[in-house]
RNA sequence: GCGUCGGUGGUAGAGCGGUCAAAUACAAGGGACUGUAAAUCCCUCGCCUUCGGGCUACGAAGGUUCGAAUCCUUCCCGGCGCA
């Protein structure tokens, strides 16, 4: 893998030309080149929720995320192996990236049948009191023990326990360009005392995770150098006239290091440092945040990590905080929200979010936005879509997440153009003006 | 015509003397969702309300009861059976 900065966005609001974080740049791996900042899918499970690769491509996707926990419980990461590697086995041609299952640790564990998520709304104060509220009873499928953490499969109940080392074995399995170390993400619930307890346990988990990539690695490149299919696939297919056909290199799959600490500036850049000593390829923020502090502990993380090296802002997506995490140097994001609020009836728009279902739609026979290159928009109107969703039609979700992938996929592509162009500052102003109006 | 079973909120359908403005489901109206436990979940859903409550309601009209969607009588309407 390797990663170029292209352009770095000068601060409009600072001295003259003086840059600040934000940045474009590419990245190459071994299937296809990614133009950053960009947009990462989510396909947990190996696809993208109700679109097939060819509407995601059609997207102005580049990369797809799919996530360990899963793939390892369903349908096992030695299938996925055999298929020849998640891209092959899903038929995504482009890059590929796999989650470590470290989200799953919180996702199952603190967080689970609570109402908290990745990302916390302060609108109950006493959720971030600094007292870690004694909840240990609580039911959870993920447990934390001294080496790894122990999951109850939401499948079928079985345990599983997993350690840096497994979860970088399946990684391995898998087969995606970019991987994840294992880490854990905390809840902004927790008190210092354990962020701190945490953060520590996720730099050891750090260490081991890169230690075994390196292992790993090693023994791959000594064995067949093709043996894990699709090193010298062609590249991304589609308005791609960049990709230029990977040239020879080492084979070897990119481990990003993950920095967490939560809300605390201390434990932020300590994190930061941290992880940026380890040999890792590239970094991913994780946490979940109360979304006051995400644009600092952003700011803090990136002031750290080396500039040379790519990141990604771990889970993040609506509009606004895309902006925000370019502005800060962040290039790469990944997001749930354009597949699950397309199939729940939630689709966007230049003019804020709208919901499909609402009354008004009904006998609304425009396109969901008029000047939207997407298919959904250019072949249907709002009112089939709407008539789509209260017939419960599998492709109500399918159209509404064709456009919601697509406007998110290309409003990053616009800001990296806005970045190339020296006017993101008014893009941002003019796009998040009629857009949170 | 006789007999019989039934008529409950937008729909289907519980309830069969008080705890019933009436279960449940669906429909309807609204909301939530940020490294996917999610084609999911939450709220509202007779009318009015100063959110305490007030009013009108279980085909219609009478009646029995302290009290009726629930029991009785008559009527209206529907299904079925027999003429």
């Amino acid at each position: 893998m390797q990663f170029k900065i292209e352009k770095k966005l000068k601060n409009s609001k600072g001295g003259a030309g003086k840059t600040c974080l934000g940045r474009v740049g590419v990245l190459e791996t071994p299937h296809g080149v990614i133009h950053t900042p960009a947009f990462v899918a989510v396909g947990t499970k190996a696809t993208v929720k109700s679109l097939n690769p060819e509407q995601v491509r059609e997207a102005g996707t580049q990369v797809v995320l799919g996530n360990t926990y899963h793939l390892y419980l369903q349908p096992g990461d030695e299938i996925v192996r055999g298929a020849g590697g998640i891209g092959k086995f899903m038929n995504w041609k482009g890059p590929t990236m796999t989650d470590s299952g470290g989200f799953q640790v919180f996702s199952l564990g603190v967080a689970y049948g609570k109402d908290i998520s990745k990302l916390l709304k302060i609108t109950d104060p006493s959720l971030l009191i600094p007292e870690r509220f004694d909840d240990s009873d609580a039911p959870r499928l993920a447990k934390i023990g001294q080496d790894g953490v122990s999951f109850k499969s939401h499948l079928d109940g079985s345990i599983h326990y997993i350690t840096p080392e497994k979860s970088i074995q399946i990684q391995h399995n898998l087969g995606a360009d970019i991987i994840f170390a294992f880490d854990e993400c905390t809840s902004p619930t927790e008190d210092l005392k354990y962020q701190e307890e945490a953060l520590e346990r996720t730099h050891r988990w750090a260490e081991r995770s890169l230690r075994e990539h390196q292992k790993l690695s090693a023994g791959e490149n000594s064995s067949s150098l093709g043996s894990l299919s699709g090193l010298a696939s062609p590249a991304l297919p589609l308005g791609s006239s960049a990709c230029e056909t990977p040239q020879k290199r080492e084979f070897s799959t990119a481990l990003f290091g993950i920095v967490q600490g939560g809300r605390d500036e201390n434990l932020r850049k300590q994190s930061a440092k941290f992880i940026s000593s380890l040999d890792f390829d590239g970094f991913g923020i994780g946490g979940s945040f109360a979304k006051e502090d995400m644009s600092t502990a952003v700011k803090w993380v990136n002031e750290i990590l080396p500039e040379e090296k790519p990141r990604h802002l771990l889970g993040i997506g609506e509009p606004e905080d895309l902006f925000m995490g370019i502005e800060n140097g962040v290039d790469l994001f990944d997001c749930v929200l354009p597949t699950r609020l397309g199939r729940n009836g939630t689709i966007y728009t230049k003019n804020g979010k709208i919901h499909i279902l609402n009354t008004q739609y009904r006998d609304d026979f425009a396109p969901i936005e008029k000047d939207c290159e997407c298919y959904s928009c250019k072949n249907y109107t709002r009112a089939y879509i709407a008539h789509l969703f209260h017939g419960k039609e599998m492709l109500a979700g399918t159209l509404a997440s064709t456009h919601n992938l697509y406007f998110i996929v290309n409003l990053v592509k616009k800001i990296r153009q806005s970045i190339l162009d020296d006017n993101f500052f008014e893009f941002k102003e003019e796009f998040l003006k009629r857009y949170l109006k």
